[in-house]
DNA sequence: CTCCGCGCTGTAAACGGTTACATCCGAGCA
DNA sequence: TGCTCGGATGTAACCGTTTACAGCGCGGAG
């Protein structure tokens, strides 16, 4: 009773290990040393082999050896979203060193809630060898309810108990704002907080409240102004300020897209920055330097994020000590804060 | 000759299709049947395997499904750069229509030579159902010489014969710039090219020439300027071009980190834009309407050219008559041409 | 009552590699 | 010459699915 051999769907390669094991006169095993660099094979052999197979353009199949070797090489990254600066600035991070790494990226984003994110990283399991995920607005553990502890998975941005994570020191970059502000002689600096339930933003503004405190300037609560990491909702809380008493004299914003919302109320009410009001930023967006004036603002290592993002999850794998580590941000002082200094643009991307 | 069964790496999953069939009390190929909804199965046995399946945590391992099915439910896409908005806009629009459609993304950037590029195409390839490339410097067709012209590709802002593929109109958007400068009275436009084995970069000069030509205005080849799409050589570029005479009245940079460049080098000179030189860009990047004056340029669909190029790719395998296309760009006009208009800043990508 | 057809399910052969173990072969040695 | 030993290679099981085909039970037609 001859079955018919399924045939494959025409597109893909049709030439097999057994193919070329047959045309070089060797067996498949041999092939497979070959092409792996493993166990001994007499140099004539190896040569033979790569000839024949260059000769008909055989690729192993990917699909099969991950089978057999449960091992895909590629590592999925999932980010809340894909667009802007700052993510493609991480994916490009992890991508440089995954690729020098042998490593393939399967990338994700735009996942609102967190059903969707929870069937992402469902999807993703299993043709990954290994998750980097960032979730600054959804809890991470209750997500990850699901992963074994072994699996292995490091976090961006934010911590949950027993997984390697890299995060941004939010609370130091903060503080130094409000040093530098303070050490201008600003008495009254208003923060505008990002959304609450963003881990970062949270970071940020507890880093204002300790330093607002050290250096035992105005601590009035009526400061905190409440924004949402949007540019809109930073003109509209500016706005607001802008009709009461007494005005701060600086305002620091708990990213720079709020900074830009600000910038635009302050420059519409006519108020000069950083004459009447200094305005400082947080994250050194490209667009920071650009303002008129300048955004002073707190730099984060973004490429570096996704850098060590990748080597930390390829150490993970032999090594599960977890050591989370968090990285240095540096305050960039441009003319927004009023400790004026020239800035000629420099090189940025083309296209 | 007892084997020692092999064991898999103690990451992954346990439990196979095996497993649930055997708790089930069914065979492999019910548990089959019922994860993909194929054939006729009772209600009873459905819902009971997929009872058991859940109990188990069962999850179908995607690359022996991948092996068996010869489909990856992936789709590469291989970029000159991941950085920038730019690019994150393309990937973003290709994720969000991936995922609709089923699909994963295999990303990969960063190849500054052809040599690297064609190293990623063939180790993406076999891992993914289809390519989306993007290769604006480097020639197409030589990269894509060793894949079957059956195999599922499609090309974006470059064009290979036999390929379907996505372009904008270049020629269109440099037509309008330049009919809209003519018609405010300009007489002399200079253009400051992109690199000039870039094809975005060459139709555009072309769409530049055609329509000085047409509107009959001084055709100078002195006022095409070099550049090569960095903000450094469009400041480099207009610095030389400011000490020449007679000068143009308007410059129109083939996009819009030149035009960065340029206004750059115009407010250094004391040069009132659009007072005395009018400045319009091309790409319509999120900064052009931060920059003072905001900038007049040309917007590409950029998600677009994303979304469109996925849906491209998925119809292209049913049906091969590679119906390529081009997208429309739009001339927005802020006021570094002159022609003033307000504008308040809208709602952007917030950290 | 027999036979047919149909709905549901089971069996086992692929899919294309990797790799444990067996085998072969020639050199070195007693 | 017979034996050991190790390097090179072959054989075939296995990775976890999908799916062609076979089988089974049952209701209705003849």
């Amino acid at each position: 009773m001859a079955r018919t051999p399924r045939r494959q769907s025409a597109v893909l390669q049709t030439v097999t290990i057994r193919d070329v094991a047959a045309k070089a006169g060797v067996s498949v095993a041999t092939v497979s040393r070959v092409f792996n660099r493993k166990g001994p094979i007499r140099e004539d052999t190896f040569e033979r082999v790569m000839a024949i197979a260059e000769e008909m353009r055989y690729v192993p199949d990917a699909a099969a050896r991950s089978l057999s070797t449960r091992s895909t090489s590629t590592i999925g990254v999932v980010l809340p979203e894909l667009h802007g600066e700052f993510f493609s600035e991480v994916i490009r991070g992890i991508d440089v060193a995954a690729r020098q790494g042998g490593y393939h990226l399967l990338v994700s984003g735009s996942h609102s809630n967190s059903e969707e994110m929870r069937a992402v990283l469902q999807a993703v399991r299993g043709r990954v060898d290994g998750l980097i995920v960032m979730s600054p607005d959804l809890e991470p553990s209750t997500l990850l309810a699901d992963f074994p502890s072994t699996f292995p998975l490091v976090l961006l941005n934010s911590r949950v108990d027993g997984r390697p994570s890299i995060t941004i020191d939010n609370s130091g970059g903060a503080r130094a704002v409000v040093r530098h502000l303070a050490s201008l002689g600003h008495q009254r600096i208003a923060f505008l907080r990002g959304p609450s339930q963003n881990a970062d933003a949270e970071q940020r503004l507890r880093g204002y409240r300790a330093a607002v405190r050290a250096a035992g300037i105005d601590a009035d609560r009526n400061l905190e102004l409440t924004g949402n990491f949007t540019e809109e909702s930073g003109y509209d809380a500016v706005k607001r300020m802008l009709a009461t008493r007494p005005r701060p004299s600086a305002i620091f914003t708990a990213n720079d897209a709020m900074a830009i919302g600000a910038l635009g109320a302050l420059v519409e009410a006519g108020c000069a920055v950083p004459g009447e009001i200094a305005l400082v930023g947080f994250d050194d967006i490209p667009i920071a330097r650009f303002l008129a004036p300048p955004l002073t603002t707190v730099k984060v290592p973004i490429a570096d994020l996704g850098r060590r993002g990748f080597e930390l999850l390829r150490d993970s794998t032999t090594d599960p000590s977890a050591p989370s580590l968090k990285l240095e941000t540096t305050l960039v002082v441009r003319q927004s804060c009023g400790a004026s200094r020239p800035a000629r643009p420099r090189r940025t991307k083309s296209q």
